[in-house]
DNA sequence: TCTATTTCTATACATTCGCATAGAAACAGT
DNA sequence: ACTGTTTCTATGCGAATGTATAGAAATAGA
């Protein structure tokens, strides 16, 4: 009935995403970002709201797939959950490393003074889950006994997210999979040294 | 034996850097920058070498003055001064403290893939000055008993570093003075529970 | 094969970008 | 006053921005 797409739908947003993650968002023009996505200028207006369209979908696929794969483990392993994870983050060949750093992070800082409403719930959704995970895992080390009931948890998810911000920051600031190997080490390190006291 | 300029340079240039600061570089163009600093194109162009030339000389301003007046604390002041320069980070009225983050965290990555040579080097000189007045700071506290000697320096200095960049991205992210304050408190924590053991 | 429907390609749009230039304006020295 | 020098204002440049639109192309069903 109707003269067919020449893309696949989630195989554009991937490559939008991978564009956006590695050139931000204003630095990527429309017709570059045709050439990287396969995707043409028609096709993104009409079926994804135009560049920002996209890239906010570009975001959600970035935040479901690592809240679908890469935090699923906290939600009951513990402190050790939460230490694989962070090592995960200056891991070559793990998902949530890479040396453009996080895309939410990315936008969280270039778009913090432009913020369209959307993006900025976009930013905080991810955060929120990253935070809520965390707090989870720190709850089931409490429990069972690893963890000391005077630690204040909310408080210490908080910050293991605001270090997960840094580990990216670092790790894209110097165009590097591991830069942030240091800071993932102090914040193990501090999870261990909590538990033994 | 000319007409006056109407600016004052260094005023023209602190305008600048929070200009710069709060908006991003490639966000300001060169007509809201005339208006921001009081500058005009003409002296923007033939003064400071166009807008990525004022840019640099922002960074530079930025960055002397956080060397000049933030840093030097550390130079003998051990595991104390290196916990308030931290707190600092998110403290209201702090020099270092701002809700618009960091500009040489957010230049890190705003430009990350753009790096124009100059910008890279901004970047580099600020985050070598920080890790070598931290490592500073860290060999005080070793000398004087303060510190286990076998706590690994280099990394400890690095990872510090690297967490400062994440309470800047947390701050500008949330676009509030304190919103890193966990993550200050974690590596301050950190510090302490390494000088008891 | 013809039609209806959808997507594609190609082009054009107004706006903005940073930068450049020409002529007016403001001084110091004579 | 006049001159020389520098800086200012005003305007314009080509290029790039994101978006819009018109006509061609490609399909399914009749």
């Amino acid at each position: 009935m109707a003269r067919p797409k020449t893309y696949n739908r989630q195989e554009a947003v991937v490559k939008a995403c991978k564009a956006f993650w590695e050139h931000g968002y204003q630095a990527l023009g429309v017709r570059e970002l045709e050439r990287l996505t396969g995707l043409n200028q028609f096709a993104i207006r009409t079926d994804f709201g135009g560049k920002e369209g996209l890239y906010l979908e570009a975001m959600r696929f970035y935040a479901d797939a690592a809240i679908a794969t890469a935090m699923p483990p906290l939600r009951a392993g513990g402190i050790p959950a939460i230490v694989a994870f962070l090592r995960n983050l200056v891991t070559v060949g793990s998902m949530t490393s890479s040396p453009w750093g996080c895309l939410v992070v990315n936008t969280g800082i270039e778009n913090a003074r432009v913020q369209s409403g959307r993006l900025t719930e976009a930013v905080a959704y991810y955060w929120d889950a990253l935070e809520t995970h965390f707090k989870l895992a720190l709850e089931i080390a409490q429990d069972s006994g690893d963890l000391p009931n005077d630690v204040e948890i909310d408080g210490l998810a908080k910050g293991l997210v605001a270090g997960v911000m840094g580990v990216h920051a670092t790790n894209r600031s110097e165009n590097s999979n591991t830069a942030g190997t240091d800071l993932v080490e102090i914040l193990c390190g501090h999870l261990t040294l909590l538990r033994a006291s």
